[in-house]
DNA sequence: CGGAACTTTGAAGAGAGTCAAAGCAAGTGG
DNA sequence: CCACTTGCTTTGACTCTCTTCAAAGTTCCG
């Protein structure tokens, strides 16, 4: 029953005494099943969110009815910044399978960052991040050719998978080739395409979603990745 | 000498008596000439900058040495939100002509945030409205095409000009075609056809820098903006 | 088991990139 | 004030990567 906020949802600095405080607003609840969303685009602002288990994806939508997939969650990371001003959510959360969240209401987040500096530091920490991982995320829709995307696709999954305590070398993807493609602006054939020229050169073996990793080094090369990528490349071949 | 910050920098709800205190610890800067750096990706990060005349771009580095250029900043606009929780900035701040903004050193400004809960939230605002950019930049950047791209990009910056009190229609582009081919993911030959296509239909009319938007139904609509953007679009429409 | 949805593969086509060169604008210095 | 350098912009021709279209293969799940 409990949120092990301490160590998944926030790097937390917070003292224990915080860390309970932090935990008493935290709503539980009902696990979402595939498809289902946890908030769509237009409804109103009230919460951020932390997944604990499963997957989510964030989009937006276009003109045409498409969605642009702007991120993929996985456990222990916080959804919802980007509204975090807004009256309504400005993108849509949907779960890519059973998935269970914690409800942080905004509200009370507030109150309680006036009296817990380290927590509003963790929220600006928290959205700085993301800041940053969109300039990467730019980057590599515009610079970035098919296989570098795929490649840097993968090498980013590995390291948050190494980092939440799961194998950096075998793992599943939770997300469909198609969200894939539409998250890395490419086609899914391309994507599909990518993945059979991956295999081709030992780098990876596949097997409908699940993903081993078998030539890491190989990776991380062809992702090309720049020095902000690279501590990811860095983590994954620490230890493992 | 006084950094209007009141109805530059911030869309700010605060007291006169919090502007003040706001004004305090802004600190002005020698003006910058063009090409000069405000910072660069690594410098140690101490300070958020608001830009009070002319205008600047931000870029981070891949690893060949080429840039990618994240951002453009137009008077009133904040700059290194994205470095917040950094020991150093993750991205590099240069002039594109001569320059003045405002130093908001972060450590007072953390210090200010404590008994100001108008501006830390305020601060938030900027960081989540930036997420959201981010977002439809990603879609641009994945979804767009030359025409819809460099359409969005001209649409995007009239709505700034004329949030800041200057003609919406009539404007002179502080950055190179190069500059935007960088940034909206085309090479500069296409930035540069696609100007001369737009010219063509009578939507717009380009004497070097210098852009006129004749036809602004017709650049709105090629820009094809979701319901986003459209809001920019809006209000350019509404009043000029 | 059977149908729907997803994935893979192939062939053809298009949009944007690259390469190359000419045109222009701006600034320098004689 | 003009010749000249330098850098930016435009245009053309060709190439290439990725997309699109089509169809077969596979997986999933009722």
């Amino acid at each position: 029953m409990t949120c092990s906020l301490s160590s998944l949802c926030l790097p937390l600095s917070l003292s224990l005494e915080d860390i309970d405080q932090l935990d008493n607003i935290i709503k539980r609840r009902q696990p979402l099943k595939k498809g289902d969303h946890l908030f769509r685009q237009g409804d109103e602002f009230d919460s951020i969110y932390a997944v604990r288990s499963g997957s989510l994806k964030n989009y937006i939508m276009t003109n045409d009815g498409e969605e642009q997939i702007t991120n993929f969650h996985l456990p222990s990371e916080l959804i919802g910044l980007d509204g975090i001003d807004c009256v309504s959510y400005p993108i849509s959360a949907k779960a890519l399978e059973t998935t269970t969240v914690c409800e942080i209401p905004y509200s009370r987040l507030q109150e309680l960052s006036n009296t817990l500096p380290d927590l509003r530091q963790q929220i600006f920490s928290c959205m700085s991040k993301e800041l940053r991982e969109d300039k990467q995320m730019m980057l590599l829709l515009s610079k970035k050719s098919a296989e570098e995307r795929v490649a840097t696709f993968l090498a980013n999954l590995s390291a948050r998978f190494k980092r939440r305590g799961y194998s950096p070398y075998t793992f599943r993807l939770p997300m469909s080739r198609n969200e894939i493609g539409n998250y890395l602006g490419l086609a899914v054939e391309t994507v599909s395409r990518v993945f059979t020229r991956f295999q081709s050169t030992k780098m990876i073996a596949v097997n409908g979603k699940e993903v081993h990793i078998t030539d890491q080094q190989q990776l991380l090369e062809v992702a090309d990745l720049n020095d902000y990528d690279a501590e990811i490349g860095s983590k994954i071949a620490a230890n493992q």
